[in-house]
RNA sequence: GGGAUAGAAGCACAAAGGCUGUGCACUUGAUUGUCGAUCAAGCAGGUGCGGGUUCGAGUCCCGUCUAUCCCGCCA
């Protein structure tokens, strides 16, 4: 029999109730953790997003509710009131917060009750968890672990944290539309069909890029918005399909006041779980980020530089390494500490690993006793010697080494430097290692397609120093000058993760023409796509830029996860699906002949 | 689009190519101090799906589906 829960009102959260409470009497409500059946004595936790507190039905206090009790299974959604009672020294609970007390029940109302759950939320003493996609099925089951609880709370934090900073500030939130248009450039969009235009469609904005330029063109100076993008690209553990971002926009800035404004805001975000941020933060520029890290969001927690042994070998005949150099290419090496006795399984791992971003092997050299190389019989005794003195590698240490393109080199040596920083145990979880990634390169050249894209965005401003390289590179035509180029676009980087991307934009509309024209787009297939926005520009707009911060992943750091579906509500698989609501789904027939669309097939 | 891993009771797992099993959950009973309660009994699957190899297939092979991670893609 359920019953109603009338005028009742709680008095306290489950979490709530300590020594100081003792004598009073007391009103919770929340779900049955765990039941403990004694006979005469009815032990539970009851559960609320606070925490947990111990109930006890006491057959010799109160028969009746005693035996009310022994219905209670888990889940059960229940209101107790009772007395709040000081435990015996000796059982005294120090892993929960109320273990110092515990109510006497002498009410009991049991609201709900609830079906056995289709898989327990935590096994007591266990990390194991149910299956992903069970859990994801019932997210609003596993939602009710405490982890998740505070994940998300703590989102919620962190969010109005950043609202408020903002609006001292005295920047203005602004909401952009979310049926926007389609531009080929960046991101696949997801469209929405229109029903009034038929055979028109919407876009989803993959981020509301031009209109906070235009907000900055119609003069409202400082702008910033907690904002969902989309983008329909394929999953990672730290990419989902919609995300939130901080998005925001300056008038007449410079970089500084980018960097010190968001340093800001940083620290009052990590202040919330207690980390210090090193304020200002380091800042390093993309090349050199590229040559000591192999990555332009390199993790810091950890040290391992990569060395250049591309001098040591520029004579040598080994055709790989020879290739490489002909090629304009690289060959670069990692030392690792302590490594000297990995095993040739271990090695061979760590190939294949490399192999995934490209890398036609993975050569080594161990200085154990001896130091044995897999380039002993083709580079010699004396070449292997000199290149572990060069990769400054000592008795005990590994040096891996991988060569080819420059860009080949990077990814993979510096996708190694994370992998074996794990393997090696040598991150400090603990650690927050903030860093700007400054003067990222304008464009990248496509070889598949043989023109360049913007490595930012399209209105993405290029540096001063380069301007002149830039005008003349456009106008004659000079890829390799081109590819210099480069811009005022800085990320924001925090434990290897890329947290956060901006630049300062281009305000003057021949500037932006030369862009488009940089990238191939001529000047109707960019009025075409983006003519509102470059007569926008005509009409006085001041200079401006800024930078956009993506909320999960500064989440994952927070919560110290390397998942981003622990930081959201509601995530989809890695295929795109709600496992929950069955999303996508089909539509009636109906909508589709609405919408004037006929499925093929 | 590609690569890797996994799929067995409600859940998590063990099972040299040979009788499937363990823990938790669940049900019933016992139990005055537990907090991963304990004890006893009970309930419960034939291994994602489709083929193949074999005397015999969770196990080997091929395909497929789903989930996860990665490359491509994406900032």
């Amino acid at each position: 029999m359920l019953e109603s829960i009338g005028n009742l009102e709680r008095t306290h959260s489950c979490g709530a109730l300590r020594a100081e409470n003792v004598g009073e009497t007391i009103v919770l409500m929340g779900w049955v953790a765990r039941r403990r059946d004694f006979g005469p004595l009815i032990f539970v936790d009851l559960r609320d997003r606070d925490g947990l507190t111990q109930v006890v039905f006491d057959e010799e206090f109160s028969r009746e509710i005693h035996d009310k009790a022994e219905a209670l299974r888990s889940e059960f959604v229940i209101a107790v009131t009772g007395e709040v009672i000081a435990r015996d020294q000796n059982s005294i609970n120090k892993k929960i917060a109320t273990g110092e007390i515990e109510v006497r029940a002498k009410e009991l109302l049991i609201l709900n009750d609830a079906k056995t759950l289709p898989f327990q939320l935590e096994v007591a003493g266990s990390e194991q968890l149910a299956s992903e996609d069970l859990r994801l099925k019932y997210r609003y089951l596993d939602l009710r672990r405490p982890q998740l609880q505070y994940n998300i709370r703590t989102r919620a934090r962190v969010v109005s944290t950043i609202r408020r900073f903002m609006d001292e500030q005295d920047f203005t939130e602004i909401e952009t539309p979310i049926l926007i248009k389609s531009t080929p450039e960046g991101a696949r969009d997801y469209i929405v069909p229109s029903r009034i235009q038929p055979g028109k469609f919407f876009a989803l904005p993959q981020s509301p890029q031009l209109f906070k330029q235009l907000c900055m063109i119609a003069g409202l100076d400082k702008y910033f918005q907690i904002a969902r993008c989309f983008r329909d690209e394929d999953l990672r553990a730290d990419r989902q399909p919609e995300f939130t971002q901080l998005d925001v926009e300056i008038s007449f800035p410079n970089t500084e006041q980018i960097f010190r404004l968001i340093e800001g805001m940083f620290e009052r975000v990590f202040k919330l779980v207690n980390a210090r941020l090193p304020i200002p933060f380091p800042r390093m520029t993309y090349r050199e980020a590229m040559e000591r890290y192999g990555s332009d969001k390199p993790d810091l927690r950890f040290e391992m530089e990569l060395t250049d042994l591309s001098d040591d070998l520029k004579n040598t005949d080994f055709a790989p390494f020879a290739n490489a150099l002909e090629q304009n290419g690289q060959i670069k090496c990692l030392t690792v500490k302590g490594a000297g006795n990995y095993s040739r399984k271990q090695l061979d791992e760590l190939q294949e690993f490399v192999k995934r971003y490209g890398a036609g092997a993975l050569a080594w050299i161990k200085l154990a006793d001896e130091t044995t190389s897999s380039l002993l019989k083709v580079l010699g005794q004396e070449t292997i010697e000199k290149l572990a003195q060069t990769a400054q590698a000592e008795k005990g240490d590994l040096v891996l080494i991988v060569a080819g393109k420059k860009k080949t080199v990077a990814a993979g040596l510096g996708a190694l430097r994370v992998e074996i920083a794990k393997r090696e145990n040598l991150i400090d979880r603990q650690a927050f290692k903030p860093l700007w990634v400054t003067e990222f390169p304008m464009f990248e050249f496509d070889e598949s397609d043989g023109r360049f894209y913007a490595m930012h965005h399209p209105f993405t401003s290029p540096l001063d120093e380069d301007l002149e390289n830039y005008k003349r590179a456009i106008e004659t035509g000079e890829n390799e000058l081109l590819a210099g180029i480069r811009a005022k676009a800085y990320d924001a980087v925090l434990n290897g993760y890329e947290v956060g991307g901006g630049s300062i934009r281009i305000h003057q509309a021949a500037i932006q023409a030369l862009n488009f024209k940089a990238l191939g787009i001529s000047p109707e297939k960019a009025r075409e796509r983006f003519g509102f926005f470059l007569e926008a520009l005509e009409y006085g707009t001041p200079p401006h830029g800024g930078i956009a911060l993506g909320i999960e992943r500064i989440m994952m750091t927070v919560c110290g996860t390397d998942n981003i579906r622990d930081v959201m509500a509601f995530p989809k698989t890695a295929s795109a699906t709600d496992l929950m609501i069955e999303a996508p789904g089909d539509v009636d027939e109906a909508q589709l002949e609405e919408l004037k669309i006929k499925i093929k097939e």
